[in-house]
DNA sequence: GTTATAACTATACGATCGTATAGTGCGAAT
DNA sequence: ATTCGCACTATACGATCGTATAGTTATAAC
């Protein structure tokens, strides 16, 4: 066997654990099912990653790298800059569907980071001091700078961040429920930017 | 061995199904772990509920009761009742703060939702028909009376729905990390109100 | 006082859990 | 041609999984 099957192989088996620690948590997912998932052996599970708890801090890692290589695609690194000379409205726009685009197509942080936080314990410890704190502050600044080019209301940076990512991600979370009760698909684009449409009308500053 | 017996450890056993279900999912929980934090055995926790099937059932159908009964407690049965006369902006304060304090003392339909939503399956089509298709028509008509009222903006009611419970449950969610990560109790009143002052900022009609 | 019922326990089943270890097959290096 | 290293397999360990079933109490009914 190659190198390029060892690294195949091993990406095939990373991808499995990080879908099902996002979806079950890391109680509810077994060597097995990530084998399984990965169309691997259980054996070779073991050997790429040598016990659980790596397993589940290469994904958590993987998934931090995937979302902060992903995020610039969707939001676009000078999404914030004046340069543009964009209407403002285009903009925070842009930003929110752009964020929702992206939790739908990055739902793992999301839900790692639900899963964790409903248990204390090492693994959200351990979360946080690596990439949870950095996160906060990122989303503290990116709410700061939209406030000074006053595409955001001014009040309290961190409560705006709350409000911004809770909602964005609360309809990414429901949608699979609301797409059933409704019988329509809240994924479309035809619905996210009608959510987008309204959502920025609360946001005007 | 008395009636009340065997109602205070099929009791005792519930909550401690319901607490863990929440936490750790469904495969993530398992009898054992239910019987040691019930503090009973775990032939009791199967003498009581004879499948692991029944017994989730039974925990989100307990949820879901403590929470209807308990909803009215946090915001009151006539909270929207314009006969108080009271300040708008009074009002919306307190229906926000409502949520927030109720969702702190029952987390565990959030956490079941947003567990379950996450994984497509049984269990997430049970409780859509069972529970949550209520809930969200229910939503709706909770905010489009408040919108009737001027309570809240004119947007349309199932966008605002997705703002006001997902910035609400995220500022709940997030609170043990952010609390952490910053070395302040989010959970204390202090900030409940910062909060919910910021928030209702943007909830002006 | 026997019988019936209900609360609860003891124990054990096969399956799966996470992990350990010895071994196989193959390309590259010497 | 042999040795070596590495990708990968085979198998088995004790623990725990969800479940089944038989047994033990204590109370209540007759």
């Amino acid at each position: 066997m190659a190198k390029e099957d060892n690294l195949k192989s091993r990406t095939a088996i990373l991808a499995a654990a990080i879908k099902l620690f996002s979806q079950q948590g890391f109680n509810g997912t077994s060597y097995a099912a990530i084998a399984k998932q990965a169309q691997q052996s259980k054996a070779l599970v073991q050997y790429h990653f040598d016990n659980k708890e790596t397993l589940w801090k290469e994904s958590v890692t993987a998934i931090w790298a995937q979302r902060n290589q992903s995020m610039t695609d969707y939001l676009g690194e000078d999404l914030l800059d004046p340069a543009h000379d964009q209407p403002k409205d285009h903009m925070v726009r842009q930003l929110c569907k752009g964020l929702i685009l992206f939790t739908i197509d990055n739902p793992e942080w999301v839900k790692i980071l639900y899963q964790e936080a409903a248990i204390p314990g090492p693994r959200l410890d351990w979360m946080i001091d690596t990439f949870l704190k950095q996160d906060l502050e990122q989303g503290n600044e990116l709410v700061t700078l939209a406030q000074s080019l006053e595409l955001l209301p001014k009040i309290e940076p961190m409560s705006m961040l709350y409000i911004l990512i809770g909602a964005l991600i609360h309809y990414v979370n429901v949608a699979p429920v609301v797409s059933r009760v409704f019988n329509k698909d809240m994924f479309s684009d035809e619905h996210i930017d009608h959510f987008v449409n309204n959502f920025i009308l609360l946001l005007e500053p």
